[in-house]
DNA sequence: CATATTTCCGTTAGCGCTAACGGAAATAGC
DNA sequence: GCTATTTCCGTTAGCGCTAACGGAAATATG
């Protein structure tokens, strides 16, 4: 433990009781002016540090908010932190970070030790978990916000955007430009939901038009610009006559126009591209990325505001889904 | 709370005591095999969730290690949390993440909230903290490890390299390559203590050579490979006869490659560009950027080490500081 | 067989704090 | 003046769990 310090000694050099002392520091009522100021003074000159495990203990209250996401290292869940971190500074509440790597059994483990902590509330990236998990969830009372994503069924509360949509409307808007010979390029979808229903939707989109997908590339692990440009100059050796490339990310995307700088491909001319989630590292490309606005800070807000909400009201307010609309942002890419 | 359910429940349901219930659920010794089964089943239907603030108060142990960092949106902490992640993962000990943004009060609050919750480990970013949290890191008993720099007094222990060398090494790499018209790129440096250790180790670096900085820009606020591209634009508009530019970081420094494409200045010919970290997210680059790798996932993975070998040691071992040896990777920018 | 040892489980007593109540002193009200 | 109210502080009794000890039953030892 960091100290042995207690209460007690606090009250002691004080010279109150604990109950004044914890009324002091905590600035509860029912203390005078004076004796706050001798308990703050004996507190500071011991350098008391108060032990929150036994307070929460006491009190039965716990200002933690579990947030589960696959990682850090992506560039998408880091803005949804900072969106909760943004929510949440104000308040009393803070949030405490668990990570799956992308690993429904690892989701299972880390929601129920963040559970364990008695937390005012969860905060789970997606709508996917395990059968474990989702046992685990039910059961629990405290207030729970599944984000990212809507196409789904959430446990209890819910702030995301529609992926299918996402994916739909971005066909929509590359065959509106003209394009017809397209290929699509992500990572392995059975770990990426989210991927696979912008996905699906993409398809789905082209089929309102009676277009098929020329080619797909769905390589394993993560995203890296890198890859995103090895990968699309072999899908350009595959296909010559390909005029677009919807790549699951704005990192994939980035390879992708990586490639047509260092091979003097015309974006969009010879080559479209178009990606997802706006990422502000791609404002710095020489063209416009085509994409849509994951709205990642603004989820993270609102979910952490959805916590507040439910931890200042004593009535249980029914579970709630807000579905942010998203549209194409059409760049210049496309 | 979570659920109503505590172990009593659990020990009435399995006919034993709760204590036996207890180190069943633990799996701590003095149970028998038949005793531990019971108890389990009992736990699993009715879905019990121990209390982990009960338990911590009464054991006096809490598996948590705290993290301070300054964002969780910079490329560089990510990859940290990531090492920290990883090392922690196969032992009991769990991250609990907190943001600074950069603001050493802010820091000070965080770090005593950290605190309160009696973790196993603190580990902070950088050496630079308020007077106030000098003072609170100095008074605890708790492992504490200061990391990612090196040039300063670590409290206690520390894990880190020197930016001073990196900037002074790359100085030195730079005008071997032949290079004397050199400018300088990067954010603001009163909050970024880092940063302007490289900046000082640089100028030191070229002075050693008696050669000058001829531009520098620090602007405010965070990097982006956007404002890296316009302020390089700004600088060689400044001093034509530039031939090289070191940022602060390869964000910045991917900017700076970005202006040279769009303008087609060619690399390192006419210009040449260094930057800091080597970020993965480079790699997609038509040039390799010259960089010095700051060993960001080596240094979480290193510090979390070290957390564990305090807590598995009854002995109190003494604070170490570890220097990591950084070398420029020259890359083909220079 | 008696005794030493091991195995297993329960009882007691907190961990350090706070909710809830109660009561004395100070102030207000008329 | 006396009562009603407010202000302030202390006492009691836990929060839900585990450390430490002790003791009965089962097993080993010779």
């Amino acid at each position: 433990m960091t100290s042995d310090l207690t209460l007690k000694d606090v009250a002691l050099l004080a010279g109150v009781s604990e109950m004044t002392a914890s009324r002091a520091l905590r600035n509860a009522n029912d203390v005078s002016i004076n004796t706050r100021k001798k308990v703050m003074d004996a507190a500071a000159s011991i350098g008391y540090v108060p032990n929150r495990i036994a307070g929460s203990l006491a009190s039965k209250k716990v200002n933690l908010v579990g947030v589960v996401i696959p990682s850090v290292k992506s560039y998408v869940f880091s803005e949804v932190l900072d969106g909760i971190s943004a929510s949440l500074k104000p308040s009393k509440l803070r949030p405490v970070f668990g990570l799956t790597d992308y690993d429904l059994d690892t989701e299972a483990d880390v929601i129920r030790e963040m559970l364990e902590w008695r937390p005012s509330g969860l905060i789970v990236a997606g709508l996917e978990h395990s059968e474990i998990a989702k046992k685990i969830l039910k059961n629990t009372t405290t207030p729970l916000i599944e984000i990212m994503d809507t196409d789904g069924d959430p446990i209890d509360s819910c702030v995301g955007v529609s992926h299918y949509s996402a994916g739909y409307n971005m066909a929509l808007a590359i065959m509106e430009k003209g394009h017809r010979r397209i290929g699509f390029l992500g990572t392995k979808m059975s770990s990426d939901f989210r991927a696979s229903k912008r996905f699906n939707g993409f398809v789905d989109g082209l089929q309102s038009n009676g277009i098929k997908l020329i080619d797909q590339e769905n390589y394993s692990s993560g995203s890296s610009v890198e890859k995103g440009k090895n990968f699309t100059a072999e899908m350009l050796k595959r296909n010559q006559d390909l005029d677009c490339i919807y790549c699951s990310t704005d990192v994939i995307a980035m390879g992708a126009v990586m490639h047509c700088l260092e091979s003097g491909i015309s974006i969009p001319n010879e080559l479209a591209i178009a990606g997802f989630n706006k990422l502000s590292m791609a404002s710095g490309l020489p063209i416009k990325l085509a994409t849509t606005d994951s709205l990642r800070f603004e989820i993270g807000k609102l979910a952490a505001n959805m916590i507040l909400e439910r931890n200042e009201q004593n009535i249980t307010n029914p579970a709630k889904t807000i579905e942010l609309e998203t549209s194409v942002d059409m760049g210049t890419s496309i």
